[in-house]
DNA sequence: GGTAGACGATAACATTTGTTATCAAATAAA
DNA sequence: TTTATTTGATAACAAATGTTATCGTCTACC
């Protein structure tokens, strides 16, 4: 699992191998709550395999703010970063295989990365790419309408439309189930 | 103008004296473009006095993502940190006093800063921070109503509807200018 | 002082989107 | 296999929001 990112770490190969020993192996079956609504968050999930989304409570209503596949990394982010009680859940949606990490690990980890220029830099960038894409995301929301927003996913995240239930798409494009399919009917009969 | 965050900054009297002498004077009245769409923007700008707002064009519709007021620095910052084309217009609302630096000197304050642990914290923290502002901004477009997106509009950026027109308050809302009156108009009917 | 432009309110109508309910198909569990 | 659960489509109606047009007020500028 990990001998695959091994390349970009330049690290020694004790440092390397202390900090992937800080990770720890689970299976979990699908609908699993890895950290719930109000939890403070003292974990960071790697996904070997599976899929998990993150969601929440909006009066009843199943809000979902993002989807994770395989290699990426999960945590309730505020939560973890600043230990405070998770505004979202953080649950698979496929049965999955996991890695995780204590936040003391974590902060062990960035507290020695940051002395490294190189990995310090790229910390600093993914901080800043982070934030672009947010932006981005953001902008969808008010520039585009819900048939463009699907399309775009269509387009730039084909993975989502193929592995996730579409009422979770739908919490995912801010659009009622109904007006989903609708959406989805609409396009199909212009096509023809 | 830069004395009042001289404590923030553990530097020598050399170094904050050498970074300030980067910054450059202006006075411009309102509703002049500082940084136009598809330009590479070579500054950033701190406003001493004035207000100014940040937009794009979508479809020949005036969409609004902020605005800054008073001791807030601004940028077009994915064009400024990565040197492509501007997706935004920055553009003052009042007449303004404003301070620029250029991208060159931004980029050796940056390379210095982050050999100092503190400031290098910092500007991390602030990175990071900077991502949660967005993804709470961005949440409020998901799960908030336009109504109650304006009623905390009122309560967390009071600034905003008292200092802007209300039709870039509407485009900032994502509503057009006639739906932000009803909500106006709706909401002064309610309280009575 | 007069005039043009910017700003905001309102009405009438069109379009989009949500809600509730029902049904069918697929899938998981027993 | 049988049954329950999940998932998705559709219809009918309600609510929210956009569009276009008109009018009045205020402000900047000549």
């Amino acid at each position: 699992m990990f001998d695959q990112f091994r390349n970009k770490f330049p690290l020694t190969d004790e440092k390397w191998n202390e900090y992937i020993s800080y990770f720890n192996y689970i299976e979990v079956p699908a609908k699993t709550v890895l950290i719930e609504e109000g939890e403070i968050s003292k974990k960071l999930f790697i996904i070997e395999k599976g899929c998990i989304r993150v969601w929440f409570n909006n009066n009843g209503k199943d809000l979902t703010s993002q989807f994770f596949f395989e290699n990426q990394s999960v945590a309730s982010i505020e939560s973890f970063m600043k230990q405070f009680p998770s505004p979202v859940v953080v649950e698979t949606i496929e049965p999955s295989i996991l890695w995780w990490i204590s936040k003391n690990h974590v902060d062990k980890i960035l507290e020695e990365i940051k002395e490294i220029p190189e990995l310090r830099d790229r910390l600093i960038n993914m901080l800043f790419q982070r934030t672009f894409d947010y932006m981005k995301h953001f902008f969808s929301f008010i520039k585009d309408s819900p048939t463009q927003r699907y399309l775009d996913l269509i387009k730039e995240k084909p993975q989502i439309v193929q592995r996730v239930p579409q009422h979770y798409i739908a919490s995912y494009l801010g659009v009622s189930t109904v007006h989903l399919s609708r959406i989805k009917s609409k396009l199909i009969h212009k096509k023809e």
